[in-house]
DNA sequence: GCGACTTTGTGCTTCTCTTCACAAAGTCGT
DNA sequence: ACGACTTTGTGAAGAGAAGCACAAAGTCGC
């Protein structure tokens, strides 16, 4: 306990140089996890086991024992896993000691949900800036958090050193908007906008396309007539946006 | 390719027996296949390379071509594809002819925001129907959308024949009011509540963990100390110069 | 009509993620 | 203390997706 830098192990690799090796497909689930596991201290849960955790999250107990092996996390054998101390080490992992600024740029329907969503405060992020082209917002706040016009973005995203930024604009100002965001620092990038959108190596894109994702369960109705996959127990499937 | 009998006819479905062979991944992929795919045609492009089209829609251009060859649609070489025909062959597949009803249960920020989204109307998707528990909400109209009690669900469902919800509730909510959906006979679920749903086998479910997606770019910027790893995944479009 | 050039289509390789099988390590009842 | 039972941790196998290289098939200029 206490601190362990470093958990060399026999065969398998966690820490490379500085460079964590931690699949992308297990960042993915980890804020899932993270979650769970928070609901569960709540309630004054103090031991897990993979299996539970795994229900309750919609993942597969060796999956999930899969993951937090690279977190090097030590579970007990024939007991299951210290709730306390797995949200330590998932939290740590993810960095949200540090609560992270985030900026929302377009307040259109989805942006100014975002603005208010409450889920994100409980989990380390704090809408910190808010950004619009509509001169009649610009000026006003929302949950109290002041509208500044997005080609102030470059300045303002500067001067509050926020990197990570949500576009929330119509696809035709996505590629436009997105630059300016760039060109402001910003180093990972959210966008919600049904188009393509490219960055500079380096900056961390992440798309959500809400249109898309019903048009993908659209096609699963369309094509309704394959009950050869998954087929027993807990079908849960998550999926975000992947790129 | 003259030697082996590959796949289907000109331009139609991927279909073996009942049992579709479209990569998941591929699927993923087609809506934003043919958003772009739309927008040419608007601009009344005719013919377009693979090259184009993946640089547009943010994929590389190998991956679009397999991507299409799954769909039995014909490009020609030397030329590009027809926009046209390709827009109808992706559609075709997507099963966009229909147009889709959806329902959104939980009308809080987000799912208001939802019912309020002009995007989905453009991809053949319609929101018919809205649920909500807040009985000062329940009986109003959202965009001439009646709002029902979320109680009502299975019958209203049942009675519509819709299919495909969109579950925006709290995560505490999220498994029950996911069980009275399929009891209304909705077998594909899109839920955005940070809480795991399980649900039948044969019923589709899709997650989208908005506070998720940004924490996982947290987890990037905490760990911002890798620019190894092949550094650019998706085509750099490094702002003013030409690769 | 012919050769240079473009662009598609795909077999094969490579890589990543998932699942399986099982040993290791611990608990609990008696 | 001991043996039955739980639950973790992980090597290895399997599945799926991505990327490379290249042949096939077409266009265009002359």
């Amino acid at each position: 306990m206490a601190d362990r830098p470093s958990r060399s192990y026999p065969g398998y690799p966690v820490v490379v140089n500085d460079a964590l090796v931690v699949p992308e497909a297990t960042v993915g689930r980890l804020p899932g996890y993270l979650h769970a596991l928070r609901g569960m201290a709540e309630d004054g849960i103090t031991t897990v086991s993979s299996q539970d955790l795994a229900a309750q999250v919609g993942v597969s107990a060796v999956k999930l024992r899969k993951d937090l092996s690279y977190l090097g996390s030590f579970g007990t054998r024939g007991v299951g896993y210290d709730v306390g101390h797995l949200v330590h080490s998932v939290s740590a992992m993810l960095g949200v000691a540090d609560d992270w600024e985030v900026a929302i740029v377009g307040l259109g329907n989805l942006g100014r949900a975002l603005a208010r969503y409450e889920g994100f405060s409980t989990r380390g992020l704090q809408v910190t800036a808010l950004f619009e082209v509509d001169p009649d917002l610009v000026g006003t706040e929302v949950t109290g958090v002041r509208v500044h016009h997005v080609d102030d973005a470059p300045t303002v995203l500067r001067e509050t050193g926020i990197r990570i930024a949500v576009l929330a604009v119509p696809a035709a100002a996505a590629q436009s908007v997105a630059d300016l965001l760039v060109a402001g620092g910003v180093t990972s990038l959210l966008s919600f906008a049904p188009a393509g959108v490219t960055v500079p190596a380096g900056v961390h894109l992440r798309h959500v396309d809400l249109s898309a994702e019903l048009q993908i369960l659209g096609f699963r109705e369309f094509h309704r007539s394959h009950e050869v996959r998954g087929a027993s127990r807990e079908a849960s499937r998550t999926s975000g946006a992947m790129a």
